[in-house]
RNA sequence: GGCGCUUUGGCGGAGUGGUUACGCAGCGGUCUGCAAAACCGCGUACACCGGUUCAAUUCCGGUAGGCGCCUCCA
């Protein structure tokens, strides 16, 4: 399998460290709903991981659920964001990280995203993290300030190597008068102080203040944990190349001196009518607003596959008509397998993988499924692929419906249209359409 | 300003140095009680300017546009 990766800049060629493929995947942060956006990466990385399973790899996959320390900047300002949510809502943080966490779980499965065997929530994980920041600070990484504990990224000299960042840019470009304790720009917390008198609901003990982790800590910890760095993917949108995912991987090498990860898999954004997904742009859909339109969950995760992981996408309702279309042809090329005998093209899911394994090239993979023909068994196959759950929804039709169609055919031999077309209305209600061909008539699927 | 992505027909979107995927929508036809489907055919796309080449959408250089991150976000 060959996977683009961050880290070289080119197109690897995918070796497991061990015979247990460990991946981690940035989680989302807790304190507001998740947009359609933030599911496509899900989306990318559940093909991934199914991918990875049909070429035979056993997976051990972590996802984390940030319920504390993610303030309102990447940077080390503004507040914690579910801290902020909760004030917002008039609920406790606890509350609010409950919501949220639930809201993403269910739409997670609907889409049939594939289950991480572990689900990291952070706060599970803070006396992991401080035995993390004492870590750091015995290898010499750390230093302290007023407000929290900060990583000295000039103490790890590949700092700026994952993101080619320009430190010195990054220098000139500082806000005056922003933090002016810390050593060098691009350092970050990684353990906050809470001030007196400061509210912050969660807040834990350590050198003998309150306090809480720093955002970018968290998955430092839980691989650190869960799964014992190095890891062989780490996958993430594409926002955390320059500060989240490069602080990861300076803690990572404080804390145990090794690399994090060996591939680093990133989501391009997509955007909506040409333009980036923002609440003061009115364009941030949620997948209960393309339910309202009559969309499944599923029609939008074939949007997705229709496009690769690394490409902008721009999101259209036009283009979701014309990927919802082509799943109902899909699941209707199933039910023809129930009335024909239907054989597949020699070697058809192969070819489909093969694709899959050229950096999850599922638009050439699709491509190539509409352009042979498939068994239902190939399909079976197929649809565990991708997880668009066609075969479920897809199944033989009923003795009942049968008889129906029967009576139908019998009416159009004695060329009684009335019944016929009667008993046609009646099928489409119980949503199957019937067509006739020349050697008799097929049903299909209506939605 | 720094870093990065991107530019393919009406929309979405692969891929390739020469034969112009694929899906959706459209048009014409065959078929048909009607409808739909199916099948056949059509529209002849690869931002622009140079270069390399017998040949470039595909390689190289440049220009322009779009987008993103660095500032909430996958």
């Amino acid at each position: 399998m060959k996977l683009y990766n961050t880290l070289t800049k080119q197109l690897d060629d995918f070796k497991p460290i061990s015979d247990v493929v460990k991946i981690y995947t940035c989680g989302p942060t807790v304190y507001n709903y998740q947009h359609i956006g933030n599911y496509a990466s899900y989306i990318y990385w559940d093909l991934l991981v199914r991918t990875l399973k049909a070429d035979g790899f056993t997976i051990r996959r972590v996802l984390n659920l940030t319920d504390v320390g993610h303030l309102t900047s990447d940077g080390d300002e503004g507040e914690d964001k579910l801290e902020k949510g909760a004030a917002r809502e008039g609920k406790s943080v606890y509350e609010i990280a409950d919501m949220y966490s639930k809201d993403f779980l269910e739409n997670f499965r609907s889409l049939y995203l594939t289950e991480p065997d572990v689900i990291a929530k952070a706060t599970d994980y803070v006396e992991a993290d401080m035995k993390a920041v004492s870590k750091m600070t015995e290898n010499g990484f750390t230093y302290e300030t007023e407000d929290g504990i900060y990583y000295d990224t000039s103490k790890f000299e590949n700092y700026a190597d994952f993101a080619r960042l320009d430190l010195k840019g990054l220098q000139a470009g500082a806000r005056v008068g922003f933090n002016d304790e810390k050593h060098n720009v691009s350092d970050f917390a990684v353990w906050k102080f809470i001030k007196p008198g400061e509210k912050h609901a969660m807040r834990w003990d350590y050198l003998g203040r309150p306090g809480y982790p720093g955002w970018h800590l968290e998955c430092s910890t839980i691989i650190h944990e869960e799964l014992g760095e190095p890891i062989d993917i780490h996958t993430g949108g594409i926002d955390h190349i320059p500060i989240h995912h490069t602080n990861e991987i300076a803690q990572s090498f404080a804390l145990s001196g090794k690399p994090l990860a060996n591939y680093w898999l990133h989501a391009n954004f997509i955007t909506v009518d040409g333009e980036k997904i923002s609440k003061s742009l009115g364009n941030v859909y949620l997948l209960s607003d393309l339910k309202e339109r009559g969309f499944k969950p599923l029609d939008y995760k074939m949007w997705v596959l229709q496009g690769h992981f690394q490409g902008t996408r721009n999101f259209t309702f036009e283009s979701l008509e014309a990927a919802k279309a082509r799943r109902l042809n899909w699941r209707n090329r199933i039910a023809l397998c129930y009335q024909k005998d239907i054989k597949s093209d020699d070697n058809i899911y192969n070819k489909v993988l093969d694709a899959l394994n050229e950096n999850l090239n599922s638009a050439e993979a699709f491509a190539i499924i509409d352009g042979a023909t498939i068994s239902l068994e190939d399909w079976k196959k197929i649809d565990e692929l991708f997880g668009l759950n066609l075969i479920n929804e897809t199944p033989e039709i009923t003795e009942d419906i049968k008889r129906i169609i029967s009576s139908r055919e019998a009416a159009r031999l004695e060329k009684n249209w009335t019944k016929s077309d009667r008993l046609r209305d009646e099928l489409a209600i119980k949503n199957i359409a019937v067509k006739d061909t020349s050697d008799g008539s097929v049903w299909e699927y209506l939605a």
